[in-house]
DNA sequence: TATGATCGTGAGTCGACACTCACTTTGTCA
DNA sequence: TGACAAAGTGAGTGTCGACTCACGATCATA
């Protein structure tokens, strides 16, 4: 169970050994692209045949590229981390004071209560593998946000990452499996935001929890 | 008022038919019992074979009880959604003001965080068949403690029911699947009974924007 | 205690799915 | 164009888990 001991590894960008057959590259995005629309539908539960189905390749094809359907769902992982993480980039240079941080959370719950991907794959994916360097990276963005909206006085200063970070899982979770529209999405979020913004009238709110 | 009015159900109480062997009752109870911790801790995919196993029966047994692996999930739902509305009912007597919300919320993710059975027996098992009934009690008793909360100024006038739940089901996934530490939780907790409580005037007129 | 209905039993069936491999097809390069 | 390695193929394998059923064990009642 350590498929990871080979000198370059199949399943990701190949270093710098061999540069991978025209149809093989070909096929290769198509069954990223198809397995991401099969995973965001069904959950990651569904099945590689089917993916390899709607790809037009055989099984054996799938398997060929990605040894493990681990593997597949890490490679679409990985992805979607780089995604997010240029999209915080982007956000990164907006314009408005210290909004962006809660532009990019509800633009990943949005995702989140469309697509099974985010949400299922970020929970039930191993993150022990090769998305922990994308995943940091993420973090690192989000954090980057985190900072420049206390520095403008968005967000309340004693507001920590991982609370951001709770936050965000627990919103596209909610989003995901109790099927949000698109309105309680709006007002549930507010309610959070209010939370993230509300000045430290913590006498109330600290004390008090239980 | 009896509450017993379903025609027949064979996986729960038998209302008014068979009085049930007592070596079934037994063996009923235990096995309810057994599968709820191990879904707690396996969640639901956890096989029907190891709660037999556990329970120290046969898995025809199991399946002679719950006629469907849906069936005992059920059951099991049924009875956290029946101690639920009962503590629901125990805060509902409580002292302080409009606190008792919080505290129910609290106690909930709380609960989530340890065990799987909340939140995805929640998300999982379908919600549609007998468990609508419970379903129901307990939405009606949050909102009664919404209302009380309300009355009482400890939450903003224009939070709906369907906000609180969203919220509530939202923080339970995300204590669940990103093992939140207590410290976390009751910090994460803290932000959105912030948000919950504050008053949006204060917090939009800062800077008027959005 | 006898007797019949209710329960319990667990090997077996069925289907689903991840993964393999011997063989064929295709791209690439001399 | 020929030759070979890389890539594709898909029937087959192994496993796992839900669910069944014919039969034996056990309780409740006369």
């Amino acid at each position: 169970m350590t498929p990871a001991k080979s000198s370059s590894d199949r399943t990701d960008d190949p270093g710098g050994a061999r540069p991978l057959r025209a149809d093989a590259r070909r096929n290769r995005e198509r069954i990223i692209a198809v397995a991401e629309a099969v995973f965001a539908e069904k959950g990651p539960s569904a099945s590689t045949e089917e993916v390899a189905a709607r790809a037009g390749v055989a099984i054996g094809t799938v398997f060929k590229h990605f040894p493990t359907k681990q593997a597949l769902l890490q490679a679409i992982m990985k992805g979607l981390l780089e995604r997010l993480t240029e999209e915080l980039s982007a956000l990164a240079a907006g314009s408005r004071p210290g909004e962006e941080l809660f532009d990019f959370v509800a633009g990943v719950v949005e995702q989140a209560a469309q697509k099974r991907t985010v949400v299922t794959l970020l929970a039930e994916t191993g993150v022990d593998l090769q998305v922990a360097g994308p995943l940091q990276l993420l973090r690192d963005g989000i954090e980057t946000l985190l900072v420049r909206a206390q520095k403008a006085g968005t967000v309340r200063e004693d507001v920590r990452l991982d609370e951001v970070l709770a936050l965000l899982t627990g919103l596209c979770h909610g989003a995901l499996h109790a099927g949000w529209d698109t309105d309680l999405q709006r007002r549930t979020l507010a309610i959070v935001f209010g939370g993230l913004r509300g000045q430290p009238d913590a006498a109330r709110s600290r004390g008090s929890i239980r």
